[in-house]
DNA sequence: AACGCCTTCAACCGCATCACC
DNA sequence: GGGTGATGCGGTTGAAGGCGT
């Protein structure tokens, strides 16, 4: 797009991991000549990649401003908040994590995640079924739109004591608060004072862009769009119960 | 030390969409 | 409107390293 079709050479392709030097060459050549159209990338900077590959790379590893190394606990409720609502639209989550890229949410999420939300289940499970002789459940949840929620492998309540369900309760405050343009949200006060804050949090909660796409940004698109809108709205009728951020509707 | 299994994560692949001719 | 190429996205693969036996 905006890149005319170049005459192929249809050069052999080199696969595999980056060696630091290719990673250089693209990088140097990135930062220098831009990236208007990819498939000349590797040409012009002497790389014997395809221009996927490089762009790949590129927005994967080499650009500037990614956060590497560990999810930080509120990154993870985000993941988890905004995987219950969107499914796997990686691209879309990463939208709402500055610094963060899809690839690297996506296997975060199959390698621990996932398995986070499957053991909390498993836990609920026997818990239920243990008593299910006085199921409390109530009628709405037992029926077929209520599979929605769990389905989606939905963290009901999390497995960290110290971190009751967050997520919810983020969301409905991000949502409420995105709306007044309110203060910082309880769930935040508790500390958060880690060397992402400023990267992370303040961002979000003032609604600006952080480098290529910022947490408030994101999250603006996210209440930009009906679709969501709808399933949020959704959600929070059949399990309301367990949002304490008001005000939504 | 050697082997096998498991987990993680970078990279590839296929498909959908978009833009241009 | 159809063909072609570029880009973006999500699913999948495979190399590498960790860990237990």
């Amino acid at each position: 797009m905006g890149c005319k079709p170049s005459d192929k050479p249809k050069a052999k392709h080199r696969k595999g991991l980056w060696s630091p030097e290719e990673d250089l060459k693209l990088k140097n050549y990135v930062l220098k000549h831009g990236h208007l159209c990819w498939s000349s990338v590797p040409i012009n900077a002497g790389l014997q990649r395809n221009g996927k590959s490089c762009r790949l790379r590129w927005i994967n590893y080499l650009r500037p401003g990614l956060k590497r190394g560990m999810f930080t606990p509120q990154e993870d409720d985000v993941i988890l908040s905004l995987h219950h609502l969107l499914g796997n639209k990686w691209s879309r989550i990463a939208q709402s994590l500055p610094g963060r890229i899809d690839n690297e949410i996506k296997n975060y999420w199959h390698s621990y995640l996932k398995k986070r939300i499957a053991k909390v289940e498993n836990l609920e499970a026997q818990h239920t079924s243990s008593t299910s002789e006085s199921s409390e459940l109530p009628q709405n949840l037992t029926d077929q739109s209520a599979s929605f929620v769990t389905d989606q492998a939905v963290p009901m309540h999390f497995d960290l004591p110290q971190r009751s369900p967050l997520p919810k309760l983020l969301f409905a405050e991000w949502l409420s608060l995105d709306k007044e343009g309110g203060s910082k949200p309880a769930a935040y006060s508790d500390g958060y004072n880690q060397a992402s804050a400023s990267s992370f949090e303040d961002p979000f909660m003032n609604g600006f862009v952080f480098n290529e796409g910022g947490f408030g940004t994101g999250l603006q698109d996210l209440l930009n769009d009906a679709a969501v809108n709808q399933l949020f709205k959704f959600e929070f009728q059949i399990s309301g119960n367990d949002f304490i951020g008001s005000g939504w509707e």
